[in-house]
DNA sequence: CTGGGGATGGGGCCC
DNA sequence: TGGGCCCCATCCCCA
């Protein structure tokens, strides 16, 4: 007895919880792009994949090999076995394909893909490894992509990449098969027009909705619908957590929830002659503009951060029009700054995405317009003018208008002045909080604050705690940060990465001094002691919670 | 019910 | 870039 159609069913069963996130135990990092999937359907697909998977929640493909909207084709073939060329049938993108395809080692794809090669009468793809210029190397990206990295398996992955490379590259030259030029011009071409909104029917929808979550730090433009919650594992995440994974399982809806290519007449399967296998229709694309967020980040670099000389560079004029959190975040920044979230546009569904008529090639960036939503992310909308100096709070219709405007701000009037600053506790300030009070000589001075450092990169640093800029944003949730790690630390938030592990009860923890400081529970050390009272504490925050307790007038 | 302590999460900031 | 330590906020437990 045999269930005729059960192997389909399963299968479309496990696409439409990778639509949703359900289960999903494994990110792929693809340049800027983030997919959910299941690791054993992973391994079931490639040997690379079972590789990668065993060990790592987090992926990260080279860029060389395949980018966010190939890999989304590629996705799509693993879990439905077809491959969805309809509005994709160049032979540019057959040469993506079958790049990636052998990359992964996933040979059933990569075998029709040649087949689909010659059946076009092309000539298969000579071995070619200067990249388009266009599209910038590698090695380039890499800096540039904030890529949370499991801590332990970081050199895991890469030296198993790299073996896999090697391995990859006998192969490629054993079938011939290897990146082109041409090739690369495909995925860059293809890159480019998906990222270009509206400019081609098909493929800009295919580039605009599936291409996962935007992780680039560049993040020229991007624009963020949210999807509902999916009932899945994230109900038992925080918050933040649950925002991630929602927005990541939302790339997913996404990029699975195409019937349009489903239904192409080219499409090809590996097993042949199958009915259209179209996912049920969720109703997530008909809304994927209807939320929106839009980032705009100028061409022009803050003038100021590049008068410094600043080696980040990337720093916007503030022109961020971000999420409204739905925590005590705020968009980032506490309410005295003047980086408002207005509501009511995004109350009345108004999409601000198509609103602003400026498409990110218009900002000098190549980056598609990533679409994902999310429960508890709405969009801000500054009315007509989307683009918004944040030192003055301004908007603008257009990034030349606010460019041209925030080259008028002076340097004193990007930073703010934090009179508050010194109204906090005045023992912390003498004490630890302000460095300017240590031994060592400390000839950096803040020309805001008084505190000095005893190096200029650490002053530097310090500045930018003065700015109303901050120019790392959480690409998933859209939070504001002064600084990279702090940014990065964030991120391991919404990704769930917990590296530090308790030997003796198992708990995990994002930061290693909060493992140090959750062994004292376990040994029992009670090191902080309240000089008024004597009592002992594990944690010296608690004992400064102590301390109020002491010093508050009730 | 309330307040205090234990424990944890997340962001800011300095090194 | 990551570690470390600061802060605040929060939850839970218990007296």
């Amino acid at each position: 007895m045999e269930l005729p159609n059960h192997a389909k069913q399963l299968l479309l069963q496990l696409n439409q919880q990778r639509a949703k996130g359900f289960l999903c135990d494994v990110i792929i990092v693809v340049e800027n792009a983030l997919f959910r999937a299941h690791k054993n359907i992973l391994a079931a697909s490639s040997i690379y994949f079972k590789s990668l998977v065993l060990h790592d929640n987090l992926i990260n493909l080279d860029t060389d090999m395949v980018n966010p909207s190939v890999f989304r084709q590629i996705l799509d073939f693993i879990y439905t076995g077809k491959l969805l060329s309809a509005d994709q049938a160049s032979e540019q993108n057959f040469n993506a394909l079958l790049t990636a395809a052998s990359y992964l080692q996933l040979h059933d794809l990569a075998a029709l893909c040649r087949k689909k090669i010659k059946r076009n009468g092309k000539p298969l793809p000579t071995k070619h490894t200067t990249p388009h210029p266009g599209r910038p190397h590698r090695n380039q990206r890499l800096s540039s992509t904030p890529v949370i990295q499991n801590r332990y398996s970081g050199s895991k992955d890469i030296e198993k990449k790299k073996i896999t490379e090697e391995l990859f590259k006998d192969r490629l030259s054993d079938d011939e098969v290897y990146v082109t030029g041409s090739n690369q011009e495909g995925l860059s071409s293809l890159h480019g027009v998906a990222s270009k909104h509206g400019s081609n029917g098909n493929i800009s929808s295919i580039g605009d909705q599936g291409l996962g979550l935007d992780l680039s730090k560049k993040s020229p433009s991007v624009s963020v619908t949210h999807e509902e919650v999916s009932p899945n594992e994230n109900q038992q995440e925080s918050p933040q957590s649950a925002s991630a994974s929602s927005a990541n399982s939302a790339s997913f809806e996404d990029s699975t929830a195409n019937p349009q290519s489903v239904e192409g007449g080219d499409s090809m399967e590996i097993d042949g002659g199958d009915e259209n296998q179209s996912l049920p229709d969720t109703g997530q694309r008909k809304s994927l503009h209807h939320l929106a967020m839009k980032k705009e980040w100028p061409k022009k670099e803050n003038a100021y951060e590049n008068s410094k000389g600043d080696e980040e560079g990337t720093i916007p004029n503030g022109v961020i029009v971000g999420p409204k959190l739905t925590d005590k975040s705020n968009c980032g920044y506490s309410s005295e700054h003047s980086f408002q979230c207005k509501e009511d546009d995004v109350e009345n569904g108004k999409d601000i995405s198509d609103e602003s008529g400026h498409s990110e090639s218009e900002s000098g960036h190549t980056s598609a317009n990533y679409v994902y939503r999310q429960e508890g992310f709405e969009p801000v909308a500054y009315g007509d003018n989307l683009y918004v100096c944040i030192p003055c709070g301004k908007g603008f219709p257009s990034s030349e208008q606010l460019n041209a405007h925030v080259e008028t701000h002076t340097e004193e009037e990007l930073y703010i002045k934090e009179e508050d600053s010194y109204i906090k506790d005045e023992a912390e300030d003498l004490s630890t909080q302000n460095p300017s009070f240590g031994n060592e000589p400390r000839p950096f001075k803040c020309s805001v604050c008084e505190k000095s450092y005893k190096d200029p990169a650490t002053l530097r640093q310090h500045e930018k705690t003065h700015w109303l800029t901050r120019p790392f944003p959480c690409n998933i949730c859209g939070k504001m940060f002064t600084q990279r790690g702090t940014m990065t630390r964030h991120m391991r938030s919404h990704l769930g990465l917990k590296p530090f592990a308790c030997e003796e009860c198992g708990m995990r923890f994002t930061r290693q001094y909060r493992l140090t400081e959750h062994m004292r529970v376990h040994s029992g050390e009670k090191p902080y002691e309240c000089q008024l009272c004597g009592g002992k504490f594990t944690q010296q925050r608690n004992l400064i919670s102590h301390l109020r307790m002491h010093t508050s007038p009730s």
